[in-house]
DNA sequence: CGGTATCCCCATTGATACTG
DNA sequence: CAGTATCAATGGGGATACCG
């Protein structure tokens, strides 16, 4: 193979690999699917649940991302007839295909911030 | 442990485990990042080439993500003093710690396009 | 080549209040 | 309880030009 086959080559080895990524990243982009996700991950829970477990997230972004997931079947919603309303989120067996990743990026984060923010006193 | 330790209980566990995941979302957010990351595993690049590899991305946002991705010691740069000027980046031992996530993140990306994204026919 | 500077738009997000 | 409505702020990102 000649350097210019190789670069090319190269470069297409290099679209291969990205273009799942953007898939993925595409479905789980935000701050915020990931960690409902894993809040589920301790069984089903209703709205005020899961937003109490969330620090920091509004009604509105837990509304929208709900939505989203159950859009990409990551997650099912179950309305209950009673008053005051009752509605239960569950993860889905798509979504249980998320483990891995999650796990990773949970290892990832813990030796990440021994590294890296360990070392600023002054962040979070 | 009675039903009401046991709420408490699973709660802190559901913070222990989506905090390293907020921190791994900190440093890898955004749509660039890891394609950057990418485009680099195929050995160290120039501006220009990391910016022909990753469809869509701009000047700016590649010079941004560029800067954060060093920040976090996960890229190097290294100047050689010549005209025009010559710029590469290249991965460090910790960004490489990334790539059991990347290959997850690829392996659910492929895995969810045949499921969903598959079925729509209007889907880039 | 490897970026920076400036201007500008608009989508996402946040804060707060409110409803069935 | 499970959300929606409304308004305001933030910043991602495009276009263009420029510099060492």
């Amino acid at each position: 193979m000649c350097p210019a086959d190789k670069k090319i080559h190269n470069s297409q080895e290099c679209s291969r690999n990205i273009m799942p990524v953007r898939d993925a990243l595409e479905v789980l982009n935000g701050r915020w699917k990931l960690p409902i996700l894993i809040a589920l991950s301790f069984g089903k829970k209703r709205f005020k649940e899961i937003s109490r477990e969330i620090p920091g997230i509004t009604d509105k972004m837990l509304s929208k991302e709900l939505k989203m997931l159950e859009a990409n079947e990551l997650i099912s919603r179950t309305v209950y007839d009673d008053f005051p309303p009752v509605v239960e989120y569950d993860i889905t067996k798509h979504g249980e295909t998320l483990w891995k990743v999650i796990e990773e990026l949970r290892n990832w984060g813990i030796s990440h911030r021994k590294k890296i923010m360990g070392k600023k006193v002054e962040m979070v």
